[in-house]
DNA sequence: TAAAAATACTCCATAGGTATTTTAT
DNA sequence: ATAAAATACCTATGGAGTATTTTTA
């Protein structure tokens, strides 16, 4: 698990879009797909579902979300503060 | 930033011993060395100082200590509540 | 001279890309 | 027909190893 990882599926949580979100990351909206996949498979367990067109999260991708989000702000405040010398 | 890099730094930090942290996680010594390296790289500061033999944390080190333990613990937490459904 | 870290190199896995195909509206 | 995700594929970077060299107690 890692940080890029971790910030390509809050972006996409919160956009419910891949191409969306590739474009936001400056990634390729292949490499949106592979990072989910390659955390869903570290999980073993599903993030997103695809109904039809619209994407979702599954109760595990909710659950995930709020760890992920607290995981990149403490990451942010490791960095300044190993860094900056906080 | 990853965790196989943070339970490398973590490990390190504990035991003050390259050598000895890479037999604690089946790695090689010089992997160890460079898993270190890329992290230092990263942060863009030293965390460990060498004096003579001896290894000790930077103050830099000390701090990044304490949110490498708690990275570590919300991303277990993490793995636990995603995958195991809790 | 022994014990540990750093360095030099090699190899392979994988992150990330482009192009294409599939899926659904 | 359009829009988005998945898939196939290719390449380059870097993670991890072995072997060696440097450092110093």
């Amino acid at each position: 698990m890692d940080t890029k990882q971790l910030l390509t599926f809050k972006t996409a949580a919160e956009n419910l879009n891949f191409t969306q979100t590739a474009k936001i990351l400056n990634f390729a909206q292949s490499s949106v797909t592979a990072k989910i996949k390659s955390l869903e498979d570290e999980l073993d367990t599903k993030l997103f579902e695809r109904l039809g067109k619209k994407l979702y999260l599954t109760d595990a991708g909710e659950q995930f979300k709020s760890y992920a989000d607290r995981l990149l702000a403490l990451t942010d405040e490791a960095r300044l503060i190993a860094t900056g010398g906080g």
